[in-house]
DNA sequence: GGATATTAAGCAAACGTTTGCTCCAGATTG
DNA sequence: CAATCTGGAGCAAACGTTTGCTTAATATCC
């Protein structure tokens, strides 16, 4: 069934379907009326890829991301999905899973199905697949780490003010021995995080120096506890890059026998869904995937409907911590471990972990 | 650039370039060569809609889940991509958010790209739209809840299975008083696995009447543990319809000072990623989402390659046991939740040693 | 060595839309 | 009333492939 069978039966001429259902207004109100009704009738969907071959616009867009299995893309797939609904494009959703073959066949996936633009929210691509993309003009956003030049977005991403909110927070909670578990030293986005918090501890005249390396894995984090926890003069908080990692350095305290938060606060960072879930729920500084999905579309759009090349628009996302209950005030030092109920209000006492 | 530049370049004709690039074998060796030679120099890419609308096949296999940011999904979305990938199709992504709107919308969505085929992971589904797709013969697959008809893949779950280990497991460390909290009254798949308990508690037994009912939610797993927690003859262990009603369990026994598993054994159903890193880790009963996913991608395959109408193939995935570290040895009848330091040495040892 | 079978390449017609251009009829103008 | 304008519809040429059919060249057979 297609459109001269349409055509046929509401005895117009393919044109005038074609303009019919693209709303087009030169056309008789009644006739497209009458249109309507027999392709409603006969349940007629138009051929899309017939649509794009002519129009030159596939109403596509790609998404690529690092792992979909990764807790900080779903929400952002959803959200870049609802808004693709709301405006008539489909996404072509990719994942490198740190692969560079898979790397260069997302970008040719992208390619091939002729997207009308890419954004990519995975931390670092390899520069010459990008070029492939460049060179078909295809509108390309990134988050960060983009190269600064136009018919390309870049979303920047402001970490120093949640995580100024998140030391200073700590601050206010009398912890003045604060950590930090970095993510991979390779990563931009990681390293931007670790500055951010040096500049915040020391703009309070704290040391900023009790920095551990981690992953933006579990493991990293649990890994990085056992760090600190054999310090001798251990921190009584710790800020770690991403959620993951505070939910690592949660389960190993939990084996360690160290009370959170009340031994120890821990603040994660991107507020993840998983954040609310974790006991206790999470302190984290909220990097919004929503906002940022939706910036990135929007980026897109903006991209595709002008037709002229838009002059290279700075977009920014901030950040801001959210409260939960995993940060406490910090004990008084040198204070004895009690075997005491840990949730009194008032009872909160410093307890050494027992010995496994 | 086309194919036309590139038989233009080999000097050939358009059909010997599409020859050489679907590697037809009639095609002389020597001048494939060539043809390639000059596609890699140009770095071009075949057009897809072109090529789909002439050979009436788009390669893009739909995939309708609930919603991506249920945690149940991610998994299953990435093995899809990864079959994908290997398969040359590509995948469209479309979730229903429990919306008939957006139900519809997938369907339309899938009928106007054309698809070769769906899988339709959600749970319950407008029957009327899938008449939409069943009318245009599209290859579908369902788990659980597909009409029983030709052309209409089934995948059957065996929950059976992996309840009866888990009923037996908890009975084994001499839990008597079971309960176990159900999903939506609606689903299916609630009522199946609800039904399996029941069978599993008769089988040894055991009484099968403590259920309190759930919404596969976080918030119905905490209502459920405050019901059951109120009751003058408390279970000493629950069984949850799914995870997430499980990590809401465990968080609403934190904020009730019931420890688990100490005082509380708790089993969760589904094995999402996160049921690892819940403190403590949660048992679960596994429903492998990589399976389920490669069963659905291979029916869909199947269905696909072979012209021929294919027999309703049964495909059955079966569910089992994981052990992991929210069970132990149930307390002694009338032990009252203690207010001690809950993580004391000996009351660890109770906890079965995790499987993997 | 001529007839026939075989192989490899090309021609051109699809596939289902959109859209520039043309055309016609009726309205408007002077 | 003729000349011009205008609004609405149709004609037909794209878009970039695939593929059935034809053709030319070479190999095979008796």
């Amino acid at each position: 069934m297609d459109i001269r069978e349409i055509a046929r039966r509401a005895k117009v001429s393919t044109a005038t379907v074609s303009r019919a259902i693209n709303r087009v207004p030169t056309v008789d109100p009644q006739l497209a009326k009458r249109v309507w009704k027999i392709i409603d009738e006969l349940g007629y969907f138009p051929n899309t890829q017939a649509r794009a071959l002519v129009s030159g616009r596939s109403r596509i867009f790609g998404l690529i991301v690092s792992e979909i299995t990764n807790p900080f893309f779903p929400e952002i797939v959803q959200t870049f999905e609802n808004l693709a609904v709301e405006n008539n494009y489909e996404i072509l959703l990719t994942s490198t899973v740190h692969d560079p073959k898979r790397m260069e066949s997302s970008v040719r996936r992208m390619i091939e199905r002729r997207v009308d633009g890419v954004a990519i929210l995975t931390f670092g691509m390899e520069e010459t697949l990008i070029e492939h993309l460049r060179f078909r003009r295809v509108p390309l956003v990134f988050v960060d780490v983009g190269p600064d030049v136009p018919g390309i977005a870049n979303i920047r991403i402001n970490y120093q003010n949640g995580i100024r909110q998140a030391v200073q927070h700590l601050a206010a909670l009398r912890h003045t021995r604060i950590a930090f578990v970095t993510g991979p030293l390779h990563l931009k986005s990681a390293m931007a995080r670790r500055d951010a918090f040096k500049t915040s501890m020391a703009e309070i005249g704290l040391s900023p120096d009790l920095i551990v390396v981690g992953d933006h894995r579990m493991e990293g984090g649990m890994q990085a506890l056992l760090e600190l926890a054999s310090l001798s003069n251990r921190p009584t908080a710790v800020l770690c890059s991403n959620d993951m990692t505070a939910i690592g350095v949660m389960r190993e305290a939990y084996d360690q026998n160290i009370r959170i938060p009340d031994d120890l606060s821990v603040v994660g960072f991107d507020d993840i869904r998983l954040a609310e879930f974790t006991i206790p729920p999470l302190t984290t500084v909220q990097m919004s995937q929503h906002e940022l999905a939706k910036i990135a579309f929007q980026a897109l759009l903006n991209e595709v409907e002008s037709e002229a090349p838009t002059p290279p628009h700075k977009y920014e996302l901030t950040t801001s911590l959210v409260l939960r209950r995993s940060t406490a005030l910090a004990q008084a030092a040198g204070h004895l471990p009690t075997k005491g109920n840990h949730r009194g209000g008032s009872s909160r006492k410093m307890s050494v972990p027992a010995s496994r």
